[in-house]
DNA sequence: AACGCGGGGCG
DNA sequence: CGCCCAGCGTT
């Protein structure tokens, strides 16, 4: 927050009356419709989940209603929503409730993480939107949201990273109108504040969003780290001519090898033919492929498919980009490393 | 094809 | 605590 604006959590409520949701059918007093709401809402989008929590209340209206059903019923209205541990916890935490808080919710968080299926956000939600208390949620939504607000780096899954997202989400809480405020972070994060392409030119903090500010929205929050680097598959086109000199293309500024001699690089050795035809003018007769050759970078692994081809007579390049090479002279040229090992 | 999602259960 | 899983939707 900067002295010229208003509070984080004042901006963001005066945001949710104008353009949050308002007509959710869980937008109601009930708990049981709360709860059973954020349960469904907890791994699945709120277009997906709406036909289900309807068809859901309608076969069983109250807590009383659903802890007397029978396991298979209750998993029948819950079949395509997936994750279906969900159904089991919420059904044994409707017969906990039925028969340990006289068929009553209770209010506060620290109560309503004991029934199975609620932990620390999902308690939070429901006692903000039951019972007005002042918690703080932090789902997937949120977290992107106060990453790229407040600038926290590293992976929100990670301990360190997560605790600090929870002090920053209980630091924002305004001392009034925290139901509207939580709506109103859940609906930035899903509306706004997307993973792709955010919408900040809507957003009522931009103002002083880090990621923002400095166009670092793509950036935060930072990915899950992969454990295993992907693999990249490309196919490295060795066209001789008659002469027996190499067709090299020089690569885009950008990217891997930016600007270096290359190898013309194909998708598979099926389209080799056509993309020579197409991109570079010349007909060129493949042989079958090379063994693979399998190169490391810092972020994944790279197999290469060397294919070997020929093309008859003098071909003419206009395009500066690319060229035939005597092999002597390609010991000249700058190339990436296991280029020059392939053309040996 | 890989990722994200909240909570539970495991070692 | 870290690690993995669940199932579907999105990218």
């Amino acid at each position: 927050m900067t002295a010229s604006n208003p509070l984080f959590a004042d901006r963001l409520i005066a945001w949710q009356e104008q353009y949050g949701r308002h007509d959710l059918p869980w937008q109601v007093s009930d708990p049981y419709r709360i709860w059973l709401s954020e349960v469904m809402l907890q791994q699945t989008q709120v277009g997906t989940v709406i036909p289900y929590f309807l068809n859901f209340i309608a076969r069983f209206p109250d807590v009383a209603a659903l802890a007397s059903a029978s396991p298979d019923d209750v998993l029948a209205a819950w079949s395509g929503l997936g994750y279906y541990s969900r159904a089991r916890n919420l059904h044994r935490a409707a017969q906990m409730l039925v028969n340990s808080h006289g068929g009553h919710f209770p209010q506060a968080p620290e109560a309503l993480i004991e029934l199975p299926g609620v932990g620390r956000s999902t308690a939070a939600a429901i006692a903000v939107f039951a019972f007005g208390a002042r918690a703080a949620i932090l789902d997937g939504n949120v977290k992107r949201v106060l990453a790229r607000w407040a600038g926290i780096e590293g992976w929100p899954g990670e301990k360190r990273v997560e605790n600090t997202l929870w002090q920053l989400a209980e630091s924002l809480l305004p001392s009034s109108g925290i139901a509207g405020y939580t709506q109103g972070l859940m609906d930035l994060g899903s509306q706004v504040c997307t993973r792709t392409r955010p919408c900040c030119g809507a957003c009522p903090v931009k103002e002083d969003c880090v990621a923002c500010i400095a166009g670092r929205q793509s950036q935060l929050p930072a990915p899950k780290p992969r454990k295993t680097i992907p693999e990249r598959h490309v196919v490295l086109l060795l066209i001789r001519d008659a002469r027996g000199r190499i067709f090299l293309e020089r690569r885009p500024p950008a990217g891997i090898w930016g600007g270096l001699w290359s190898l013309p690089e194909a998708q598979d050795t099926l389209s080799a033919a056509s993309l020579c035809a197409c991109r570079y003018g010349v007909n060129v007769d493949f042989d079958p492929p090379l063994p693979d050759v399998r190169h490391t970078f810092t972020h994944f692994h790279l197999a290469i498919t060397p294919l070997p081809g020929a093309v008859n007579g003098a071909v003419v390049v206009t395009d500066s980009g690319t060229g035939w090479f005597d092999l002597v002279d390609i010991e000249t040229l700058g190339l990436p490393a296991p280029v020059r090992r392939l053309l040996k």
